[in-house]
DNA sequence: TCGGTTTCTATACGATCGCATAGAAATGAG
DNA sequence: CTCATTTCTATGCGATCGTATAGAAACCGA
């Protein structure tokens, strides 16, 4: 065993026997497995099903179940942050109107009938104690709380809204806003169930001038 | 067996081993139980330690695991209809604002850091598709949106809300909300976390007039 | 005290969990 | 071709899941 990792085609000294998975795309389907099913209800044979993975990889290639769901997790994060919260931090106001209706825009990735994994993960995980994994849940919105906080200061700055405003509180309120949002649209397994609320903090960004 | 049935002290025919547990304080306890650990991640076995109930009391008794959390998610709804949002059927505004800023106080049962037990079993329960508990988690989000719906048209009724507004969709934003201030509270674990949201409904229930 | 009834405890069952191991299969180098 | 290396499939392990069963224990009526 001259290199001990040997991924995709970038091998360092002796090729073998070719996985027989792409290991991003397993990821991205590993997702949306637990997107889904959530994490205890995805037994690892199923999973193998769902993600063309086999157990010998699942185990050398992330460590067991709990390895790839935190692989997944990280991708579900990454790819939100990246592409959702982008805009708000450059953004005001109609950049946050625009994340808060992407919740229940078919199209959106945080427009689901499963919710969103990073929701279902931290009520879930909220007694398993996971200290990884509540980590990356409470990177999460705090992550998202500080682009709101960016974009309402941005919105300042523009005259979109009132110079009194407290902005943490209203970024704070707009993540568990979003929360809630996340939460209908899976119990009610619709992704455009928690839209009432959707208008309602659009207005109330509109009364905030 | 002249009577199937022989609980509690209302014993019909013969009276024999008498139970070692009060029904509706294992209901109770079983409550607790199942809303801070979740159903799945809960055993059987450990179910009887927090319960005080056996094994045999639980498939008699209640008809199994299943059966037990039916009747705490039962216990659960009916507590929190009778208590926290009976204020509503005859309330206003000022009844909303109180049933809203009960999520995030203490004392209050529907304030909790291991958030809502319709919420958690929403969530969880969206993949296993249980008709049963999915037809009381949806009755139990109906009926507290009728009660805002109530309360908002007594609130029109006595002028302290404009008689433009669109109720159903306040009613429908509330109940999301109220989900959302859940979520926070269990993903943060911390009963007060979701306050942000709980003062940002209050300010735009106090625009309303 | 004994019989009838119900609930108790103890034990076991089949299924499934995540994970480990062994040998076959697939590749490139020599 | 053979060999070294890696990944594959097949099988099994120990633990735990919810549930079933059998016999002991606890009560009342007679």
């Amino acid at each position: 065993m001259r290199s001990y990792r040997n991924r995709n085609a970038l091998n360092t000294y002796k090729l073998a026997r070719p996985k027989s998975y792409d290991r991003d795309n397993a990821i991205k389907l590993a997702c949306m497995a637990f997107w889904d099913h959530g994490y205890q209800a995805l037994g690892v044979r199923e999973l193998e099903k769902l993600t063309g993975l086999n157990q010998f990889a699942i185990r050398t290639e992330f460590g067991g179940k709990q390895g790839l769901f935190r692989e997944a997790l990280k991708f579900y994060c990454d790819q939100a942050i990246e592409s959702e919260m982008k805009p708000l931090i450059k953004g005001g106001v109609p950049e946050i109107r625009t994340f808060i209706r992407g919740l229940v825009t078919d199209g959106s990735m945080t427009s689901s009938s499963s919710g969103c994994l990073v929701v279902n993960t931290g009520i879930e995980n909220a007694r398993i104690k996971s200290p990884i994994l509540e980590e990356a849940v409470t990177k999460y919105w705090k992550t998202l709380e500080k682009r709101f906080v960016q974009a309402l200061r941005n919105a300042q700055n523009l005259g979109e809204i009132s110079e009194e405003i407290d902005i943490q509180l209203i970024a704070s309120g707009l993540v568990t806003a979003v929360m809630g949002v996340h939460s209908k649209n899976r119990s009610n397994q619709a992704n455009k169930a928690g839209r009432a609320l959707v208008k309602i903090m659009c207005d109330y960004l509109n009364s905030l001038k």
